[in-house]
DNA sequence: GAAAATATCCTGTTTTTACAGGATGGACAA
DNA sequence: TTGTCCATCCTGTAAAAACAGGATATTTTC
């Protein structure tokens, strides 16, 4: 039996490019495609593919959150992230929700193959340059609480302590104690390299 | 006689997609492809296609300084940009550096096909989109001087005035004016809003 | 060759951050 | 119930950045 596969990506060249890729494929059916999240939930509802390429980066929402939302609906559909970025936290954040596999745009047919292949049969799928990153970006997956989100967000809007303590309500004490936790736990010297690294590690 | 093409995209699946798109329309011949720069300059001294469809990410150098390249060597040849980004200074750098469209990586294939047929007439073809942003975005072009971008990028890896004028064998004061004139030229409060809006300006 | 742009330097003041080293109460989990 | 985490608040000092308002020499450009 063919395994069917669904593409949600805002790019229409890199949709036409995946499908010509796999239309000479046996073994893989070509169920149709959606350029935002909410055309995919619309799909969904009336067809479930067996796998799914669902890039990060959608007008609407997220691919990180859609894979969320998709994989409590309907947790027998596989899915495999899709972006141009090689980066740890993005697919951290990917697997975490639940996909089973993780391949960058410029993936070769094999590879592609490859991927569905794996996920169709359980495995977890990740492209050589996706594993290699993961390992060796040993970086401890940074959390944030709510707050020090809040701050550090209205920081790099070039407020100061002072603004955003009015803004929330809260001490300028207060809003100096989550900026040294924020800039322990991004490892930053100062505001600069907080908002640079933040910035660099999509917090922002 | 057929108009003849060459991609220059590092991923994969996009020239794929371009492929795919062009495969069947008359008039055009696809000549090749580079997924870097090196590899499309030698392509280039070899043979030169009509028109050149340029990603402005590349791995080796970015798209906008190999279109100045490209058209400084071949002058007839027609370049046209592509990216994911609708952002208007790059558009704009394109477009100084001899491009003659720009189109972005969802454009469909009717939009592929006008753009090539209007830049081999000598046209400028841009995605509607894309001017739509270049008139609305009235953003007056910042441009930064050698010495300041090379302040502002010591400033975002969380430098303070004193290191960066030791680093730069000037004094502290001068630091100190470069950072004035880069608060003012990119209207930012704080050092805080200057490396986000550095930042989303793609600067640094 | 003149004008404009760039890079350099200065004094001084005020504001803001960074850092040290705490404390307290509430929520939630083992 | 006894931690741990989180959000809140505090005092005080040192360092750095922001701001005002200059000046001067060197390039670059017209």
């Amino acid at each position: 039996m063919a395994t069917s596969i669904f593409i949600v990506d805002d790019h229409y060249m890199v949709i036409e490019g995946i499908r010509s890729l796999l239309q000479n494929e046996k073994g893989i059916e070509w169920t149709g495609h959606a350029m935002n999240a909410a055309s995919c939930l619309a799909f969904l509802k009336k067809q479930q593919p067996d796998v799914i390429l669902m890039d990060i980066n959608l007008p609407d929402k997220n691919g990180i959150d859609l894979c969320k939302e998709v994989k409590e609906k309907y947790p027998s559909v596989f899915i495999i992230g899709l972006s141009t970025f090689n980066q740890q936290s993005f697919i951290r954040k990917m697997m975490e929700n639940g996909a089973s596999g993780y391949v960058l745009k410029n993936a070769t047919q094999e590879e592609l193959k490859e991927a569905i292949d794996a996920v169709i049969k359980g495995k977890v799928f990740l492209s050589e340059d996706v594993s290699q990153t993961l390992r060796k970006e040993e970086t401890p997956n940074i959390v944030l609480t709510r707050r020090e989100k809040e701050v550090l967000e209205l920081i790099a809007d070039g407020m100061t302590n002072i603004e955003i303590a009015q803004k929330l309500f809260i001490s300028v004490t207060t809003v100096d104690t989550h900026r040294k936790n924020l800039l322990a736990k991004l490892e930053a010297r100062n505001t600069a390299s907080l908002v640079r690294i933040a910035t660099q590690l999509h917090l922002i």
